[in-house]
DNA sequence: AGAACTTCCTGATCGC
DNA sequence: TGCGATCAGGAAGTTC
Protein backbone atom coordinates (compact mmCIF):
# COMPACT_ATOMS: atom_id res chain seq x y z
CA UNK A 1 0.00 0.00 0.00
CA UNK A 2 2.05 3.29 -0.94
CA UNK A 3 2.68 5.17 1.72
CA UNK A 4 4.88 8.70 1.63
CA UNK A 5 8.01 6.92 0.41
CA UNK A 6 6.00 4.82 -2.15
CA UNK A 7 4.15 7.88 -3.44
CA UNK A 8 7.28 9.91 -3.41
CA UNK A 9 9.15 7.11 -5.93
CA UNK A 10 6.14 7.40 -7.85
CA UNK A 11 6.32 10.94 -8.53
CA UNK A 12 9.45 11.33 -9.53
CA UNK A 13 9.08 8.93 -12.08
CA UNK A 14 5.96 10.79 -13.33
CA UNK A 15 8.14 13.75 -13.28
CA UNK A 16 10.87 11.46 -15.29
CA UNK A 17 8.43 10.61 -18.07
CA UNK A 18 5.03 12.28 -17.95
CA UNK A 19 6.16 16.28 -17.05
CA UNK A 20 6.02 18.11 -20.53
CA UNK A 21 3.24 15.82 -22.19
CA UNK A 22 -0.24 16.93 -23.26
CA UNK A 23 -3.08 15.74 -22.63
CA UNK A 24 -5.55 14.93 -26.25
CA UNK A 25 -8.63 13.36 -24.51
CA UNK A 26 -9.59 11.39 -21.86
CA UNK A 27 -11.76 8.48 -20.93
CA UNK A 28 -13.21 7.35 -17.81
CA UNK A 29 -14.71 3.93 -16.85
CA UNK A 30 -15.11 4.49 -13.08
CA UNK A 31 -16.32 7.95 -12.58
CA UNK A 32 -16.52 7.67 -8.58
CA UNK A 33 -12.51 8.15 -9.16
CA UNK A 34 -12.97 11.73 -10.45
CA UNK A 35 -13.79 14.79 -8.29
CA UNK A 36 -14.32 17.66 -10.08
CA UNK A 37 -16.36 20.76 -9.52
CA UNK A 38 -18.77 20.02 -12.58
CA UNK A 39 -18.98 16.11 -11.90
CA UNK A 40 -17.11 13.95 -14.69
CA UNK A 41 -18.17 16.20 -17.37
CA UNK A 42 -15.76 19.03 -16.76
CA UNK A 43 -13.33 16.99 -16.28
CA UNK A 44 -13.65 15.44 -19.59
CA UNK A 45 -14.14 19.22 -21.31
CA UNK A 46 -11.42 20.31 -19.19
CA UNK A 47 -8.53 18.14 -19.82
CA UNK A 48 -8.03 17.95 -23.50
CA UNK A 49 -5.32 20.51 -24.25
CA UNK A 50 -3.54 20.26 -20.37
CA UNK A 51 -0.14 19.98 -20.47
CA UNK A 52 1.64 18.49 -17.15
CA UNK A 53 3.93 21.20 -15.98
CA UNK A 54 5.40 19.15 -12.78
CA UNK A 55 4.47 16.98 -10.23
CA UNK A 56 4.78 17.44 -6.21
CA UNK A 57 3.56 15.76 -3.16
CA UNK A 58 1.92 16.17 0.11
CA UNK A 59 1.96 13.32 2.62
CA UNK A 60 0.31 10.45 0.17
CA UNK A 61 -1.11 13.06 -2.22
CA UNK A 62 0.35 13.45 -5.55
CA UNK A 63 0.09 17.16 -7.01
CA UNK A 64 -0.28 16.94 -10.84
CA UNK A 65 0.06 20.75 -11.76
CA UNK A 66 -1.33 21.01 -15.39
CA UNK A 67 -1.03 24.22 -17.35
CA UNK A 68 -4.32 25.43 -15.39
CA UNK A 69 -6.06 22.80 -13.52
CA UNK A 70 -4.19 20.87 -9.93
CA UNK A 71 -4.80 17.04 -9.49
CA UNK A 72 -4.92 16.39 -5.93
CA UNK A 73 -4.33 12.59 -6.10
CA UNK A 74 -4.52 9.83 -3.69
CA UNK A 75 -3.21 6.42 -4.45
CA UNK A 76 -5.08 4.74 -1.37
CA UNK A 77 -4.33 0.89 -1.26
CA UNK A 78 -3.19 0.06 -5.16
CA UNK A 79 -3.35 2.22 -7.59
CA UNK A 80 -0.66 3.31 -9.89
CA UNK A 81 0.07 5.58 -12.76
CA UNK A 82 1.15 3.92 -16.03
CA UNK A 83 2.96 5.68 -19.01
CA UNK A 84 1.69 2.95 -21.87
CA UNK A 85 1.77 2.94 -25.95
CA UNK A 86 -1.46 3.39 -27.03
CA UNK A 87 -2.08 0.15 -28.59
CA UNK A 88 -1.41 -1.75 -25.04
CA UNK A 89 -4.27 -3.84 -24.23
CA UNK A 90 -6.24 -1.89 -21.60
CA UNK A 91 -6.95 -4.05 -18.99
CA UNK A 92 -10.41 -4.31 -16.60
CA UNK A 93 -8.48 -2.53 -13.74
CA UNK A 94 -7.86 0.51 -15.91
CA UNK A 95 -10.28 3.20 -14.71
CA UNK A 96 -8.91 6.45 -15.88
CA UNK A 97 -6.94 7.52 -19.00
CA UNK A 98 -5.06 10.18 -20.52
CA UNK A 99 -4.88 10.19 -24.21
CA UNK A 100 -1.19 11.86 -24.89
CA UNK A 101 -0.45 13.91 -28.46
CA UNK A 102 2.58 11.81 -28.00
CA UNK A 103 0.77 8.77 -28.35
CA UNK A 104 1.33 7.23 -25.64
CA UNK A 105 -1.27 6.96 -22.30
CA UNK A 106 -1.14 7.91 -18.91
CA UNK A 107 -3.40 5.21 -17.33
CA UNK A 108 -5.05 5.31 -13.38
CA UNK A 109 -5.04 1.38 -12.64
CA UNK A 110 -6.52 0.71 -9.89
CA UNK A 111 -7.99 -2.94 -8.57
CA UNK A 112 -10.02 -1.66 -5.54
CA UNK A 113 -11.36 1.35 -7.04
CA UNK A 114 -10.20 3.20 -3.95
CA UNK A 115 -7.91 5.65 -5.36
CA UNK A 116 -9.18 9.55 -6.44
CA UNK A 117 -8.25 12.19 -8.76
CA UNK A 118 -9.77 15.49 -7.54
CA UNK A 119 -9.58 18.31 -10.00
CA UNK A 120 -9.15 21.82 -8.91
CA UNK A 121 -8.73 25.21 -10.63
CA UNK A 122 -5.54 25.90 -10.73
CA UNK A 123 -6.08 29.05 -8.56
CA UNK A 124 -8.00 27.12 -5.97
CA UNK A 125 -5.06 24.95 -5.37
CA UNK A 126 -3.87 26.04 -2.21
CA UNK A 127 -7.61 25.99 -0.24
CA UNK A 128 -7.79 22.77 -1.58
CA UNK A 129 -4.53 21.52 -0.27
CA UNK A 130 -5.42 23.06 3.36
CA UNK A 131 -8.62 21.78 3.20
CA UNK A 132 -6.58 18.03 3.18
CA UNK A 133 -5.74 19.61 7.06
CA UNK A 134 -2.40 17.88 6.83
CA UNK A 135 -0.16 17.45 9.89
CA UNK A 136 3.55 18.25 9.44
CA UNK A 137 5.98 15.10 7.27
CA UNK A 138 7.98 13.39 9.14
CA UNK A 139 11.12 15.41 8.33
CA UNK A 140 8.97 18.36 9.72
CA UNK A 141 7.95 17.32 13.33
CA UNK A 142 8.62 19.40 15.88
CA UNK A 143 8.93 17.63 19.65
CA UNK A 144 7.58 20.79 21.15
CA UNK A 145 3.89 20.36 18.43
CA UNK A 146 3.75 16.79 18.61
CA UNK A 147 4.21 16.45 22.02
CA UNK A 148 1.16 18.82 22.61
CA UNK A 149 -0.59 16.99 20.32
CA UNK A 150 0.06 13.63 22.30
CA UNK A 151 -0.54 15.08 25.20
CA UNK A 152 -4.46 15.50 24.63
CA UNK A 153 -5.27 12.85 22.84
CA UNK A 154 -6.56 8.64 24.72
CA UNK A 155 -5.87 7.24 21.65
CA UNK A 156 -3.34 4.94 21.51
CA UNK A 157 0.12 5.81 19.78
CA UNK A 158 -0.55 3.72 16.47
CA UNK A 159 -3.90 5.31 15.60
CA UNK A 160 -1.88 8.36 16.14
CA UNK A 161 0.60 8.12 13.95
CA UNK A 162 -1.88 7.13 10.86
CA UNK A 163 -3.79 9.93 11.43
CA UNK A 164 -3.01 12.90 9.22
CA UNK A 165 -3.78 15.89 10.45
CA UNK A 166 -1.10 14.80 13.35
CA UNK A 167 1.72 13.57 10.63
CA UNK A 168 1.47 13.41 7.03
CA UNK A 169 2.43 10.53 5.05
CA UNK A 170 2.47 7.54 7.63
CA UNK A 171 0.50 4.45 7.13
CA UNK A 172 -0.08 1.08 8.28
CA UNK A 173 3.34 -0.20 7.28
CA UNK A 174 5.79 2.66 8.58
CA UNK A 175 3.86 3.20 11.54
CA UNK A 176 4.72 -0.42 12.72
CA UNK A 177 8.05 -0.58 11.74
CA UNK A 178 8.00 3.36 13.68
CA UNK A 179 7.02 2.04 16.67
CA UNK A 180 9.37 -0.88 16.38
CA UNK A 181 12.56 1.32 15.76
CA UNK A 182 11.35 3.04 18.52
CA UNK A 183 10.42 0.79 21.13
CA UNK A 184 6.87 1.91 21.88
CA UNK A 185 4.19 -0.37 22.62
CA UNK A 186 1.21 0.27 19.70
CA UNK A 187 -1.31 0.53 22.01
CA UNK A 188 0.40 2.92 24.20
CA UNK A 189 -1.60 6.07 25.13
CA UNK A 190 -0.62 9.22 23.32
CA UNK A 191 -0.80 11.08 26.65
CA UNK A 192 1.18 8.67 28.49
CA UNK A 193 4.42 8.70 26.40
CA UNK A 194 7.70 9.59 28.27
CA UNK A 195 9.87 12.31 26.41
CA UNK A 196 12.17 10.29 25.02
CA UNK A 197 9.76 7.78 23.66
CA UNK A 198 8.46 11.09 21.76
CA UNK A 199 12.11 11.64 20.39
CA UNK A 200 12.55 8.18 19.89
CA UNK A 201 9.30 8.04 17.19
CA UNK A 202 10.49 11.33 15.99
CA UNK A 203 13.87 10.19 15.03
CA UNK A 204 12.81 6.94 13.92
CA UNK A 205 10.00 8.50 11.82
CA UNK A 206 12.55 10.65 10.09
CA UNK A 207 14.80 7.87 9.34
CA UNK A 208 12.70 5.50 8.62
CA UNK A 209 10.80 7.05 5.91
CA UNK A 210 13.86 8.29 4.31
CA UNK A 211 15.31 4.61 3.98
CA UNK A 212 12.78 3.61 2.46
CA UNK A 213 12.61 6.32 0.29
CA UNK A 214 16.41 5.79 -1.15
CA UNK A 215 15.46 2.34 -2.33
CA UNK A 216 11.88 2.82 -3.74
CA UNK A 217 9.62 2.08 -0.98
CA UNK A 218 7.95 -1.02 -0.15
CA UNK A 219 6.40 -3.35 -2.22
CA UNK A 220 4.40 -5.71 -0.10
CA UNK A 221 1.77 -7.43 -2.73
CA UNK A 222 1.09 -5.38 -5.01
CA UNK A 223 2.85 -2.19 -4.86
CA UNK A 224 5.33 -0.62 -8.43
CA UNK A 225 6.14 2.60 -9.45
CA UNK A 226 5.62 3.92 -12.84
CA UNK A 227 7.96 2.23 -14.73
CA UNK A 228 6.72 -1.11 -13.19
CA UNK A 229 9.30 -1.70 -10.65
CA UNK A 230 9.01 -2.78 -7.00
CA UNK A 231 10.35 -0.97 -4.16
CA UNK A 232 12.89 -2.98 -1.92
CA UNK A 233 12.41 -1.52 1.42
CA UNK A 234 10.53 -4.52 1.90
CA UNK A 235 13.75 -6.21 2.67
CA UNK A 236 14.38 -4.17 5.53
CA UNK A 237 11.05 -4.56 7.61
CA UNK A 238 11.70 -5.75 10.69
CA UNK A 239 7.89 -5.63 12.45
CA UNK A 240 5.68 -5.16 9.78
CA UNK A 241 4.24 -8.82 7.81
CA UNK A 242 7.04 -10.25 10.35
CA UNK A 243 4.18 -12.48 12.72
CA UNK A 244 6.28 -15.23 14.17
CA UNK A 245 9.35 -14.11 12.78
CA UNK A 246 12.17 -13.70 15.74
CA UNK A 247 12.59 -10.12 16.83
CA UNK A 248 16.04 -9.07 15.31
CA UNK A 249 16.88 -7.10 18.71
CA UNK A 250 15.97 -9.96 21.05
CA UNK A 251 14.66 -13.07 19.38
CA UNK A 252 10.84 -12.84 20.78
CA UNK A 253 8.46 -13.93 17.96
CA UNK A 254 7.11 -10.96 16.05
CA UNK A 255 3.57 -10.60 17.42
CA UNK A 256 0.21 -9.80 15.63
CA UNK A 257 -2.71 -7.31 17.23
CA UNK A 258 -5.59 -5.24 16.11
CA UNK A 259 -4.86 -1.83 17.27
CA UNK A 260 -7.23 0.85 15.76
CA UNK A 261 -9.10 -1.71 13.35
CA UNK A 262 -5.74 -1.57 11.72
CA UNK A 263 -3.41 -5.35 11.72
CA UNK A 264 -0.73 -4.32 13.98
CA UNK A 265 3.15 -6.18 14.51
CA UNK A 266 5.32 -5.91 16.94
CA UNK A 267 7.95 -7.39 19.36
CA UNK A 268 6.11 -7.86 23.41
CA UNK A 269 9.65 -7.98 24.37
CA UNK A 270 11.07 -4.69 22.75
CA UNK A 271 7.72 -2.73 22.97
CA UNK A 272 6.28 -2.86 26.42
CA UNK A 273 3.39 -0.51 27.82
CA UNK A 274 3.66 1.49 30.72
CA UNK A 275 1.48 3.67 33.03
C1' DA B 1 -14.57 18.69 19.61
C1' DG B 2 -12.91 14.36 19.54
C1' DA B 3 -13.29 9.64 18.81
C1' DA B 4 -15.38 5.61 16.88
C1' DC B 5 -17.86 3.41 13.41
C1' DT B 6 -19.19 2.81 8.36
C1' DT B 7 -18.38 2.85 3.61
C1' DC B 8 -16.01 2.10 -0.55
C1' DC B 9 -13.86 -2.35 -3.47
C1' DT B 10 -12.05 -6.96 -5.01
C1' DG B 11 -8.39 -10.55 -4.87
C1' DA B 12 -6.28 -13.55 -1.62
C1' DT B 13 -6.62 -16.46 2.09
C1' DC B 14 -8.92 -19.02 5.70
C1' DG B 15 -11.86 -22.61 7.72
C1' DC B 16 -14.73 -26.43 7.48
C1' DT C 1 -11.68 -30.06 -3.48
C1' DG C 2 -14.99 -26.49 -3.10
C1' DC C 3 -17.15 -22.62 -1.45
C1' DG C 4 -18.72 -19.18 1.57
C1' DA C 5 -16.70 -16.14 5.08
C1' DT C 6 -13.19 -13.19 6.37
C1' DC C 7 -9.32 -10.18 5.67
C1' DA C 8 -6.51 -6.32 3.76
C1' DG C 9 -6.82 -1.08 4.38
C1' DG C 10 -6.79 5.17 3.71
C1' DA C 11 -9.61 8.59 4.17
C1' DA C 12 -14.20 10.70 3.79
C1' DG C 13 -18.61 10.70 5.72
C1' DT C 14 -21.65 9.81 9.58
C1' DT C 15 -22.85 9.24 14.29
C1' DC C 16 -22.42 9.67 19.16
Amino acid sequence: MPEMPEVETVRRGLEEIVVGKTVASVTVTWPRIVQAEGGLEAFENRMPGQQLMKVGRIGKFLLFYWTDVVWIAHLRMEGKYLYEKQDTPVDPYTHVICHLTDGNDLRYRDVRKFGRIHMVDKADTDAAIAQLNLGPEPADLNFEDFKARLMRTKRPIKAVLLDQSVVAGIGNIYADEILYEAKVHPQQIGASLYDHEITAIIEASRDIIQAAIAVGGTTIRTYTNTFGENGHFANYLKAYGQTDNPCQRCGTPIEKIKVAQRGTHYCPHCQTIHE
